[in-house]
RNA sequence: CGGGGCGUGGCUCAGCCUGGUAGAGCGCUACGUUCGGGACGUAGAAGUCGCAGGUUCAAAUCCUGUCGCCCCGACCA
C-alpha cells in the first residue's frame, strides 16, 4: 500500500470531536462500556495510568501532612439528610440499597427480600459519614487539625454519561480535613487548590486556571468551592479538581466540636478536596491527536517502547539481544525518583501493526533496532509528540534520554499553554460576547460580571450554553462595569462552554 | 421524564418497504508468500436475527406487547 495521509483515529478531530474522543479511548485500549449502564471498564492501559495519576498525587498529599485512609461506601440515609443543601445537591443522584437479600422465586428468579430498616446510601461523596467519625475522634483542640484522604469509587446516577468524563460509578480521591480556626481551614483549601494544579501542570502538562465558582456552581453544603479549569482541544472548559471551604456547614451538622484552649465549645472547621479519573478524559483532550493518545512522560505508563525489527530469521537472536540490553540499562536510569519504564515488545506481529499500536497508546518515545542499527552501534528513535524521527548514536540516546523525555514533557505543557492563549480573550461588549460564542465558537472569553446579572443574562447564557466558569486568581484584576447588567464588577470572571 | 433512532456472528452494518429457511467488511484460526512500516492469497470456525405473543403453509421481514441501548433536551466531577 502506498504511503499515505492516513490518521490512526477517525474521524479526526476537526470532523467529529465527540467521536474521536470515543475512538481515541478505544484505539489506545484505555477502557470501554459495561454491561451496566454508564459504568464503564478501566483497562489495563487506562488504569495503569491511573495509577500513575495516584502515585504522584498521593506523594504529594503526604507531602502535605495528609494521610489515607477509608470509610464505607454505604451511608446510612440520616446521615445524608443532616445538611440541607447537601441533600439537595445529590438527592436526584444517589443508588439507594433498601434490601439485604435475593430470594429464588416460583418463577425462577431472584427478588430482593429481607427490606432494610434504613436504606443505604452508595456515596456520592463522603463528607456526612467522615463528619460522623469526626465528631467521635474529636474532643479538644488537640485533636485538630485532622487531614486524611481517602482514594476510593462514589456512585452518581448521573443521566447522560461518557466515558472517563462522567460515569456513573467514579475512582478518585476525597481529601476531608477539620481544623481548628476558618483561617486554617482557608489556608488548607487554598493549598490542597495549589497542590492540583502544580499536579494538572507538571505533571499532566494541562495548563489550568485556579479560582473561585460562582455560588451558582458550588458544591452542595460548601461555602466556597475552588477549582482548577483546563481548556481541551474543542476550547471547551473541563473542570479538572475542586477544593472545598466547608466552613462550619458541615461540622454543626455532624457535630464536630471541641474544647478550645479558651475553655470555649466551638465547631470545628472542614474542607473537602478531590479529583476523579476525568483527569484521564482530561489528559486526552489536551494531548490527544488523529493518531491516538499522546502521553506527558511523567504519566506514562510506559516512557520507552523498544521495537525489534528483524527482516530475517537470522537477525532475531542477535537484534533481540540488542533490544533487552538496551532497555536493562535504560530500566536502570531513575527520572523524577522513578526508574524508566522500558518495554521490548517482542511479539510476533508485522512491523506496521506493532509501531502503530504504540503510536495509539501514545508511548512518549519509541526506539527501533535492526541490523543495520547494530552494525552502526545505532538507534532509531521516534517522539510521539512532534513525530520526529531520526537516527542516532546508541550511546548519545542513552545519554540523553532523560533530557529528551523532558523535552517531550516540556513541549507538550507549552504547546497546550499556546493553545489556550490563541483561544482566551477579552470581551468587553455583549455583541461581542455573543459572536465569540455563537454556533460551535468559544473558547475562554474573560469578561467583567455581576452576580446579580440578571433574569435574561441568564437566559442568553442558557441558549448559548456558557457558564461562568470560575473568578479566576489573577494578578491583573482590574475593576470594570458588568457586560449584561451594568453594574459594577472587581475583575473579570471566564467563561465557557464546559464538560 | 419529553422528542427521535436502533437491537442480525467478536466489531461495524446490509437484508425488512414488496414474508420463502442468513449475508458483507473487519476481526479470529491454520498454511503459504510477505515484513525498516497499518500486507496479500488460500482454506476454515463462528449467528435459536433482543425477548414474548399473534397472523401465515412459511416470519429477521407483517401486527401487538415487552426489555435493553444510542442520540437530542432538563441535571452533573
Amino acid at each position: 500500500m502506498a504511503k499515505q495521509q492516513r490518521t490512526a483515529v477517525s474521524p479526526t478531530r476537526a470532523e467529529d470531536y465527540p467521536e474521536w474522543y470515543q475512538q481515541v479511548i478505544r484505539a489506545a485500549d484505555l477502557a470501554e462500556n459495561s454491561p451496566v449502564r454508564g459504568c464503564m471498564v478501566i483497562k489495563p492501559w487506562g488504569y495503569t495510568l491511573w495509577e500513575r495519576m495516584q502515585r504522584d498525587l498521593d506523594a504529594k498529599f503526604k507531602a502535605t501532612g495528609h494521610v489515607n485512609a477509608y470509610f464505607p461506601l454505604f451511608i446510612p440515609k440520616s446521615y445524608l439528610e443532616k445538611e440541607a443543601r447537601h441533600v439537595e445537591g445529590f438527592a436526584k443522584e444517589c443508588a439507594v440499597v433498601t434490601h439485604s437479600r435475593l430470594e429464588l422465586g416460583e418463577d425462577g428468579k431472584l427478588h430482593p427480600a429481607a427490606p432494610l430498616e434504613e436504606p443505604l446510601i452508595v456515596r456520592p461523596t463522603s463528607e456526612t459519614i467522615i463528619g460522623e467519625m469526626y465528631a467521635k475522634w474529636v474532643q479538644s483542640y488537640r485533636d485538630l487539625p485532622i487531614l486524611i484522604n481517602q482514594w476510593a469509587n462514589v456512585v452518581r446516577w448521573e443521566m447522560r454519561t461518557r466515558l472517563f468524563l462522567r460515569t456513573t460509578e467514579f475512582l478518585w480521591q476525597e481529601g476531608h480535613t477539620a481544623h481548628a480556626t476558618e483561617a486554617e481551614a482557608w489556608e488548607e483549601t487554598r493549598r490542597m487548590l495549589d497542590v492540583y494544579a502544580d499536579f494538572a501542570e507538571n505533571h499532566m502538562a494541562m495548563p489550568v486556571l485556579r479560582g473561585e465558582k460562582t455560588a451558582d456552581e458550588r458544591f452542595p453544603g460548601a461555602v466556597s468551592t475552588l477549582c482548577i479549569e483546563a481548556m481541551m482541544q474543542d476550547r471547551k472548559a473541563l473542570q479538572a479538581g475542586t477544593s472545598h471551604f466547608l466552613g462550619q456547614n458541615f461540622a454543626k451538622a455532624a457535630g464536630i466540636q471541641f474544647l478550645s484552649a479558651e475553655g470555649q465549645q466551638e465547631y470545628a472547621w472542614t474542607t473537602s478536596w478531590g479529583v476523579s479519573t476525568r483527569l484521564i478524559g482530561g489528559l486526552i483532550m489536551t494531548h490527544g491527536d488523529d493518531d491516538g493518545l499522546v502521553l506527558p512522560p511523567r504519566l506514562a505508563p510506559l516512557h520507552i517502547v523498544i521495537l525489534p525489527v528483524a527482516p530475517k530469521e537470522e537477525h532475531r537472536a542477535s537484534v533481540f539481544e540488542a533490544c533487552d540490553k538496551l532497555a536493562e540499562e535504560l530500566g536502570g536510569l531513575a527520572w523524577h525518583g522513578n526508574a524508566l519504564e522500558v518495554h521490548v515488545d517482542k511479539r510476533d506481529l508485522r512491523g506496521g501493526e506493532k509501531m502503530w499500536s504504540w503510536v495509539k497508546k501514545g508511548v512518549p518515545l519509541r526506539v527501533e533496532i535492526g541490523p543495520r542499527d547494530l552494525e552502526n552501534d545505532a538507534v532509531f528513535v521516534a517522539r510521539r509528540d512532534t513525530g520526529e524521527k531520526q537516527s542516532m548514536p546508541r550511546a548519545a540516546f542513552v545519554g540523553e534520554v532523560r533530557e529528551r523525555l523532558e523535552a517531550v514533557q516540556s513541549n507538550l505543557l507549552q504547546r497546550a499553554r499556546d493553545f489556550r492563549a490563541a483561544n482566551s480573550r477579552n470581551i468587553d461588549s455583549l455583541a461581542d460576547f455573543k459572536a465569540w460564542f455563537e454556533g460551535d465558537g468559544g473558547g475562554f472569553a474573560w469578561a467583567h460580571w455581576s452576580e446579580e446579572a440578571g433574569p435574561e443574562a441568564e437566559a442568553l447564557l442558557r441558549d448559548l450554553k456558557v457558564t461562568v466558569r470560575c473568578v479566576p486568581y489573577t494578578d491583573t484584576a482590574e475593576p470594570g462595569e458588568c457586560i449584561f447588567s451594568g453594574k459594577p464588577s472587581k475583575q473579570r470572571v471566564v467563561f465557557a462552554k464546559a464538560y
